[in-house]
DNA sequence: GTTTAGGATTCG
């Protein structure tokens, strides 16, 4: 340091960078591919930043030098470039190494002591440097989440990519392009590791030590541009091994095959696939040296004989049943999409085990929604009958108009007007050839309420007519003179109308009695739309979403149908069709299930409890699944 | 003094 010419460095912040400049930069890495050998003659590190004014820059950095390029090991760490170029690809200002290009990294853990790591054997390093690494410290505690790919394995699932610290145990060649590592965190996956079966001869390591370590071991196959550098490991050296992928090992459908995890670090740099070594002074390093520790300890008694071995091991197994013991995906679960509002005590069951058993049946499953139907959210409301159990379409506004213009022909029967119930007036239509619309006022206690506490009961409106008067009066019956006394319309139009909602009977299960029974009701503070179906013999219609959810676990892929009113999206299917808002919301919580662009690998889990039942169509019978008792969790909405 | 790559998962 005592080299260091003494200048003053000036640091551009990302918002003000110029195509064309040599600038100077700090910032937070967002993204950053691990340094690795490019198609030309230079080591590449691909690395986005962001800093306070919350803009991004993607720098490529090239060198002949692997050491040159940042020591960056995750997301959230701190850089500094020094001689960085700026220029303009696909209009956006780009950094990449120009001559002297320089870096120092920092780790980006508030209160974690300020080191800069470099392979520069001189630099200038100040007290505002220090500011400068805590500044953004703080900055990125609140703008940048941790993170959330950095797994133990006994945090692994199936379908999976993540960043994992381990060290390396053994490793061999098994083809030109695939390459083997056994490496260990200390911690046990929910499933076995597959093996990969490989001449005896060509394992580099300590077999016994392997051998005695077990399935606390597990079995990479690393690809194509990966063998080279897998190869120039170092038994016992720590890696991180970014974007490793888990694949559950196809199942056999051999009763008492344990399911396993594959492995793969795939060929390629996408999403910063790459393996590096890391220092023996990481700080996660540290933690995973006392983890090892521990580990080797158990595992030393284990080979003792105090503890036996694999049949005891609970792994999942599928037992001649088909049903599985998944405690230890239960000790290892992940937040989920959704939650269960009951039946917590059931044990989960894989989907392939589901799929061989006979209904009816309950379950407790965890799966990704591969997709789904309807994929217009409005095609998925219809109503339900809670009696009948029918579903039918929710009446098109045109359809309704229509309707309503039917009930409207009859005349309105003036003896009918003006009763102890209710007061009527009759409003003369001036340029619709003195069409008559008629409107009984709804009394309490022989007192007209206030508008929008009243009740009106309508003879010959319009749905333009009724959907203005709705925003006036508390609730609106739609009606026409029958011989004796006031009669509801057919029930293909809404039997209560309030505000903007629209309440339906079921046809088959109503049978329709005397308006007059609105009076027991008459003495209440607000007209509730079950206390008036039941006066009025009406059996009321549910709006209810109906889906069919594509559920995949990894072992297997099941169809089961969704029925909601308003619990599992805690949003009301009678208000949707009503209200961009609540429809906007729909769709963020199916794309936060299946987000568009990306692979199901990517797709939260979700918890959920469905049941099995029998659906016989003529000679075929085949079981259906519906979810029940599951809702979105409140922390995704 | 040029090129590399230019974030955006999978053959295995």
């Amino acid at each position: 340091m005592s080299l260091a010419p003494v200048t003053n460095y000036i640091y551009t912040p990302l918002s003000q960078l110029k195509s064309g400049t040599i600038v100077n930069v700090y910032g937070v890495v967002k993204f950053f591919k691990p340094p690795y050998l490019s198609k030309g003659t230079d080591y590449c590190s691909v690395v986005t930043i962001v800093d306070q004014t919350n803009v991004k820059l993607t720098c490529l950095l090239f060198s002949g030098n692997y050491e040159a390029l940042p020591r960056i090991y995750k997301i959230g760490d701190i850089v500094r470039f020094h001689r960085l170029k700026i220029q303009v690809y696909k209009n956006e200002p780009q950094g990449i190494t120009s001559s002297g290009f320089a870096s120092l990294t920092f780790e980006g853990t508030l209160g974690a002591p300020v080191i800069p790591r470099t392979s520069s054997k001189c630099f200038h390093f100040t007290a505002t440097d220090h500011k400068m690494v805590e500044a953004l410290r703080i900055w990125a505690s609140t703008h940048i989440s941790p993170s959330s790919t950095l797994v133990q394995l006994c945090n692994v699932q199936p379908m999976q990519y993540f960043d994992l610290t381990c060290q390396l145990l053994g490793k061999a060649q098994v083809d030109g392009a695939s390459f083997l590592l056994k490496v260990w965190d200390g911690t046990r996956t929910p499933f076995p590791s597959w093996r990969v079966s490989i001449e005896d001869q060509v394992l580099e390591g300590d077999s016994s030590h392997i051998r005695r370590l077990h399935n606390l071991t597990i079995d990479i196959l690393v690809y194509d541009n990966h063998v080279q550098v897998a190869k120039s490991l170092k038994i016992g050296n720590f890696l991180r091994i970014y974007s490793l992928h888990t694949k559950l090992q196809s199942v056999t459908s051999e009763s008492q095959t344990p399911l396993s995890l594959e492995f793969h670090l795939h060929g390629g740099t996408s999403y910063g696939r790459g393996i590096t070594v890391l220092p023996e002074n990481n700080s996660d390093v540290d933690q995973l040296k006392k983890a090892l520790e521990a580990a080797d300890l158990t595992a030393a008694q284990h080979s003792d004989g105090l503890y036996q071995t694999d049949q005891e091991e609970s792994y999942l197994t599928l037992s001649s049943s088909g049903s599985v013991s998944l405690y230890e995906i239960e000790r290892c679960q992940q937040l989920s999409a959704t939650i269960l509002t009951d039946h917590q005590y059931l044990e989960k069951t894989p989907l392939c085990a589901i799929l061989k058993q006979k209904a009816p049946q309950q379950y407790r499953i965890r799966a990704k929604l591969r997709s789904y139907k309807p994929k217009r959210i409005f095609q998925s409301v219809k109503l339900y009958c809670p009696k009948c159990h029918s579903l039918q379409e929710v009446p098109h506004e045109d359809n309704l108009d229509a309707a309503l213009q039917d009930g409207a022909t009859k005349t309105s029967d003036t003896k009918l007007q003006n009763t102890p119930l209710y007061d009527s007036q009759i409003w003369t239509t001036e340029d619709q050839g003195g069409r008559k619309v008629v409107i009984h006022f709804v009394k309490y206690n022989g007192i007209l309420p206030l508008s929008n506490e009243c009740l009106i009961l309508i003879e010959g409106g319009t749905l333009g007519e009724i959907s203005k008067l709705s925003s006036e009066f508390h609730s609106i019956i739609p009606v026409k003179s029958g011989p004796e006394d006031l009669e509801l319309l057919d029930l293909s139009v809404p039997f209560l109308i309030q505000g903007r909602l629209h309440h339906y009977g079921c046809k088959q299960c109503s049978s329709l009695k005397s308006i007059q029974n609105l009076n027991s009701l008459a003495g209440q503070t607000s007209w509730i739309p079950s206390s008036v179906a039941e006066v009025l013999g009406i059996v009321p219609l549910q709006h209810v979403f109906v889906m069919t959810f594509t559920l995949d676990d990894g072992t297997g892929v099941l169809e089961a149908y969704l029925m909601d009113s308003d619990k599992f999206f805690q949003i009301p299917a009678s208000e949707v069709l009503l209200d961009d808002d609540l429809q906007r919301s729909m769709d963020l919580i199916m794309d936060m299930f299946c987000p568009p662009g990306t692979k199901i690998d990517a797709y939260p889990w979700m918890e959920c409890v469905i049941k099995s039942y029998t659906v016989t169509n003529g000679t075929e019978q085949q079981i259906c699944y519906q979810i029940f008792d599951t809702v979105v969790a409140d922390d995704v909405i």
